[in-house]
DNA sequence: GTATATGCAAACAATTTGCACGCCT
DNA sequence: AGGCGTGCAAATTGTTTGCATATAC
C-alpha cells in the first residue's frame, strides 16, 4: 500500500491554526467563518476538501454528532464529553480505561483496529442551571 | 419532568417488526422499503418521524455511520464493530468493558448519563478476501 | 512542467416540515 | 370531539463534485 500525502497550502495551514486555537469542536461551517477571517476568498468548498484530506492524513479526526460532523485538533487519544444540556463537546484527557483495542480483539476475535468512546450527560454549568431552576420550585 | 408516551399506530408497529427481523442496522431508505411491503402507502416521511419518536420513546435507538443514521431495535446495552472493508456493523454482545458511567463520572467529576462505544476494524469474511489478494501477490 | 489544490456554483442525499385529512381514545 | 399521527410534496441542511484556473513540488 503506497501512503499519499498531501500538499501543503495556506488554506490547510489556516484551517489548522483555527482548530488549533478552538476551545469547541467547531463544525465546517463555523471553521468557514473563522478561516474567512484570514483568507476572504476562501470557499466552503475547499473546508470541506481539507478537512476530509487532513483527516485522512491523520493530522485532525472527525467526531461525528447528531448528523453534523464536527473536527478537533488534538493530537493522541482521548475521548470526549457531549452535554445533552447545551450541546457542547468536551475533551476527556487522560489515559483510557479497561477497555483496549487488544482486550476487545481477544475477547470478540475480530480484528480491531481503533474504538470510538463518548460520554453524554450533564455539564457542571447546565447542572448548575438545572438545580437553581429546581430550587426556585418549578418543573419542567 | 413530565414523560409523554407516543401513541401507537399499526406504521410504527410494522417499523419496530421490520427492525427486529434485520440482522443489520438498517437505515431510514432500507426500513421504508421494507415497510412498504406490508403497508403499501406508508410515506418515507413517517418512517422518519416514527424513527425519531421510537428513538425518543426509548424503543430503538440510533447508530450514527458516517452522515447517515442506523437503527436498532435490540434492547439492553451492547457495542457495534464497524467493518472498515464492507461497512456492515454488527452487535457485541456480553458485558460491558472496564468502562461504566460511574467510574467515569467519578474519575471526570461530571454527571455522566451513558456511553457509546464503537469498535472499528476489519470483519473475518473481508480479512478473508484481503488474505487471499495477498496471497495471489497483489498489493493495494 | 506536471500534478494537485482552489474557487465557484451547481448538484446531491439525507432528513425535516407544513398542511389537510384520518384515526385512535 | 379533540388531538396526535399520516401522506404527500416542497423545503432545508450538510456535504460533494465538475470545471477552469492557480499553486506547490
Amino acid at each position: 500500500m503506497v501512503i499519499t500525502i498531501s500538499r501543503r497550502s495556506k488554506q490547510k495551514e489556516a484551517i489548522l491554526k483555527v482548530l488549533r486555537s478552538e476551545d469547541g469542536h467547531p463544525r465546517a461551517q463555523r471553521i468557514y467563518e473563522q478561516v474567512r477571517l484570514t483568507l476572504p476568498h476562501i470557499s466552503l468548498g475547499t473546508v470541506y476538501r481539507d478537512l476530509k484530506t487532513l483527516t485522512a492524513d491523520g493530522q485532525i479526526s472527525e467526531i461525528c454528532d447528531g448528523h453534523e460532523s464536527r473536527f478537533d485538533a488534538l493530537p493522541g487519544n482521548h475521548y470526549h464529553f457531549h452535554c445533552e444540556g447545551c450541546g457542547s463537546i468536551s475533551n476527556l484527557s487522560g489515559e483510557p480505561p479497561g477497555i483496549i483495542n487488544d482486550e476487545a480483539s481477544h475477547k470478540y476475535r475480530l480484528h480491531i483496529t481503533h474504538h470510538r468512546l463518548d460520554y453524554y450527560g450533564i455539564c457542571p454549568a447546565c447542572d448548575g442551571a438545572a438545580q437553581e431552576r429546581t430550587e426556585n420550585g418549578r418543573r419542567d
